[in-house]
DNA sequence: TCTTGCACCTCTAGCCGCTAGAGGATGTAG
DNA sequence: CTACATCCTCTAGCGGCTAGAGGTGCAAGA
């Protein structure tokens, strides 16, 4: 088993040196062995473990959340009911959040749209955030 | 002119209480005139002010951004090419996000279908996460 | 008048998920 | 042996609030 250094998991992993100690000092990567001059020193498993964090914080998992994944990877034999609620609580956040910013994306159009490039006394983009009532109401 | 208690001011604009000491804090909203007990005393102006930079924060333009709009909207007789830059920005932004969650949803949809609601040995959502190889690589 | 009880005041600390920097030790190449 | 990169720990900071402690102000009811 070859170790490795925090600067070579970094880079293998894709998460940055500071990172991967925060993530150490939360729990959710396991305190690994050290050198005989302090140095941590990581091993295959601590990599694919690395993977799977950053790949489901790419995904937008909260740390929480990405714990509780973690724990169940680690024992198989579970039920992933508890995985997929997860996910599925994950896709509905992300479903949601697109809608609403769908709505904000329709009204800084029209703002930008509105903006005759004037000056500021008749600038739409002014007006608007000035006055709620002249926007579709579609964002809350 | 009435005058207005924070708690007042915070109903009407729909801010909370201590965020509008906030706001003051960090210099959007002017340090307003106190009563005789060191109360804040609010006056329309001030609720105008914050009705727009609470409108602003829904829109998800960052405090910054919203101190440069008011310093625009303070003087009115300025380009408004900066407030359009300003808003374009926020636009580019908004849509870059949702391009990324659409890609985030998809991903999501894959690995929650996929699950076949057995137990974590065999369960997609954790697969795909240990690898990212299994999935579309549309989120970077 | 007194007291209840809410709203206000200031101040500090905490949230998330890192990121930056100080100040020092270790490891490696020339 | 000397550079120099990389590592170590520790503390503080980011944005945009939010929560709580511990105290004061104020209006209304008994």
């Amino acid at each position: 088993m070859k170790k490795i250094t925090i600067g070579e998991a970094s880079r293998k992993s894709g998460v940055k040196v500071p990172t991967i100690r925060y993530y150490e000092s939360i729990g959710l990567l396991p305190e690994p062995n050290r050198s005989e001059g302090n140095q941590r020193s990581y091993e295959p498993a601590d990599l694919r473990r690395l993977a799977f964090i950053r790949h489901a914080r790419e995904l937008g998992f909260e740390v929480e959340a990405i714990r509780a994944l973690l724990t169940l990877q680690d024992d198989p034999h579970q039920s992933c009911a508890s995985a997929d609620a997860i996910a599925k609580a994950r896709l509905v956040e992300v479903e949601q959040r697109i809608r609403s910013l769908i709505a904000l994306k329709a009204e800084l159009e029209l703002m930008v749209e509105g903006c005759g490039h004037g000056r500021v006394d008749r600038c739409r983009v002014i007006e608007v955030l000035a006055d709620h009532g002249q926007c579709s109401h579609a964002h809350h």
